[in-house]
DNA sequence: CGGGGCCTTGATGCTGTTCAAATAGAGTGG
DNA sequence: CCACTCTATTTGAACAGCATCAAGGCCCCG
């Protein structure tokens, strides 16, 4: 883990999260760059900081004691993490790219914020729920079709541009969908034949049939 | 549905929750009773309530276009729902069996306890999160017997008592659980006929080694 | 050009589903 | 309290979908 800067001001103005939000973790926050792969916070460490994206892509994984593995969600510039906390972290978050994040302790959020902290917190909190909602419903009624279908349509929204770049391998995408890579292989290349979306490089691809999609990711 | 009493004062010392939220759900909220299956919130209805079990059990639904149907969770007494909204519902909350539940406006709340309900409210989310991400591990990477052992055991966790009641039929653990109701069967029977628990009922039964429950449960 | 990750593809098997039927419980009226 | 009915649950047999195991191909990078 690497420090890079301290209470450098905002470069970027992404505002996928309330502004007030932001600002606050501007001026009060530590922005600490990670390497591919690096963990930002593991598992049932206590959770005192929370974390926004400013560059690259984080994932949340939880491990079991046999190794399986379940990844939470991923988290793209702009979107916080690590709010998922009761007092201890469940999960635990790694970059997935080279990352720069910015961390602000809760405490110190607290103190200075009178009030404001609890609200933004709670709508933090409830987009996670919301997320984590969809989540249990793709993992306890949807097929391995729909589960991947859900999961590119879902990366499609994030982009504007109509070329979607997907962060993270197979495998990732396997975890997060209770699937095995092999099966979300065979999904995508099925997705492809049956022209529904194309697939530019391995991480990259465009939504050709949008309504079979979208029906699909019902 | 069936009003009973309004601003009733509260009979029950239940303290699953933090008692100045039950303090102020009794002094403002309003008491409700369902009947069996009624339900208590649609899916896609604003959310401007939050309710408490004060007797019975509630579970929360929500249907796909085709029927599928997912549990999202089961509410005992004591225990907060509702909050899993953004705008409106995810879910639909139906009562398990007859049901007194305490409702309460938020904006109500939110006039009079000055920061004191966000608090609460963050909290509240914060618990369903927990329980979400748990649920996200359950379909994700457990297999059918694990899940149902992880469901008795929870079930059990609740209960002071050996005996332990389950409060919904089969079709509603399946539903939570993604299974069918057959598998759930041959769970249970299978459970039981390795000795691990033991029912009494359809909807009654006891843990019988609570070392290897556990170790299904991971 | 060669090595090492990823990713895809193929063959086979297991786990959980589906469909069908039998059984057990719960509720109702005699 | 018992007989009857209706529904919930269990059980069985066949099937399907996804996992597993094992190669093979692709791509990145030295």
């Amino acid at each position: 883990m690497t420090y890079t800067t301290f209470i450098e001001p905002a470069a970027t103005a992404n505002s996928n999260q309330p502004n007030q939000f932001e600002h606050l973790m501007n001026q009060m926050g530590v922005r600490v760059s990670f390497a591919r792969d690096e963990e930002i916070y593991v598992q049932e460490e206590k959770a005192d900081l929370i974390y926004r994206v400013v560059r690259g892509t984080v994932r949340t994984t939880r491990l079991m004691s046999d190794g399986r593995r379940q990844v939470g969600d991923f988290y793209y510039e702009g979107e916080i993490f690590g709010v998922e906390a009761g007092d201890e972290h469940l999960f635990s978050a790694e970059a997935l790219s080279d990352c720069l994040i910015q961390a602000i302790k809760l405490s110190a959020l607290r103190d200075s914020t009178d009030g404001h902290l609890e609200r933004l917190m709670g709508r933090a909190a409830n987009r996670e729920l919301l997320r984590a909602h969809e989540h249990v419903l793709l993992l306890g009624r949807k097929n391995a079709c729909e589960r991947v279908a859900t999961f590119l349509m879902s990366a499609a929204g994030r982009c504007k541009s109509e070329r979607v770049e997907l962060p993270m391998g197979r495998q990732d995408m396997a975890d997060y969908l209770g699937l095995t890579i092999e099966t979300v292989s065979r999904m995508l290349t099925q997705l492809q034949a049956s022209a529904l979306v194309e697939f530019g490089g391995l991480r990259d691809f465009r939504v050709k049939n949008q309504t079979a999609m979208a029906r699909l990711a019902a």
